[in-house]
DNA sequence: GTCGAACGTAACAGAAATGGTTGCTTCTGC
DNA sequence: GCAGAAGCAACCATTTCTGTTACGTTCGAC
């Protein structure tokens, strides 16, 4: 299965925000975040809902309203973004239980878990020394 | 999407296949793995050819065919495994091109496609520090 | 050389996820 | 009250994955 670009909108939407900040326009809409993404306004509204889930984007609503930064952008790393648009595991596990009338199929399902959380754990971790300004200083770069 | 389940049904296979090999049975066939596996020989016949082209198993054709291990349970990682099956990247960058007249759209892939490498790689060397045998010891203890 | 067991592979179906689109509802500042 | 924008539900097209059937191909046994 192809891995979804969840994270790197919301990611491109949240550098953008930031950018927008610093030159004095606190709050988008999602119609402006999508003409940068280049997407529909829905698909911008959907992951900054994520976003806003997890308290990483204020929304408002109602004449003149949009999206904006829910905390500093050192402050919110692309594990925060992950865990806010991604909770799908990495790896998956067998889809029907294995035959647990052979020693491997009984034993293999708490190994494999195991393993599995321990690499999407160095997977988290290095996404968690990112911050979202840390990717616009690079973009700027 | 949700992830795929190849890299958990060849390791299965793999770790079946070394205790057979320890049993006394160097072969097995598509039949006798996916009994085990609990799903369709022909998932099992395509996820070992992945295996075969990597080198980590071979299959015999013929009358008496099979699959056997294509080097030591010892010498074949799970990131082997990973590689064989799942070429996928774990996150992916924009489906279109994002706006480049933005400051952002311009220059937000290269930097993201920097920063996934970076994360998957972590992901790898994780994988790579647990063999077929390892995950045999562990279900057997 | 024939036979048959098992791999190799193509074709197809059902289910699920994803991105995209439209349309309607809800909220809220003016 | 009005208008602008988020929220949300309902689709659609596409893709991917697993599973299944069917058939061709290989090769050892005899």
């Amino acid at each position: 299965m192809a891995a979804n670009s969840r994270v790197t909108i919301a990611a491109h939407a949240l550098a953008w925000l930031e950018l927008a900040r610093r030159h004095g326009r606190e709050v988008l809409t999602s119609e402006e975040v999508a003409a940068s993404v280049n997407t529909n306004a829905v698909i911008v509204r959907r992951s900054l809902g994520d976003l806003q889930r997890a308290g990483l984007v204020r929304a408002r609503r109602g004449n003149g309203a949009g999206f904006s930064l829910g905390r500093p952008a050192t402050e919110i790393t692309l594990l925060d973004v992950w865990l806010a648009v991604s909770p799908e595991p990495l790896l998956a596990l067998h889809h029907s239980e294995p035959n647990l009338e052979c020693q491997v199929g009984r034993g293999i399902r708490p190994v494999l878990t195991d393993l599995y959380d321990e690499a999407t754990n160095t997977f988290r971790a290095a996404l968690a020394r990112w911050t979202v300004n840390d990717v616009l200083e690079r973009i700027l770069a």
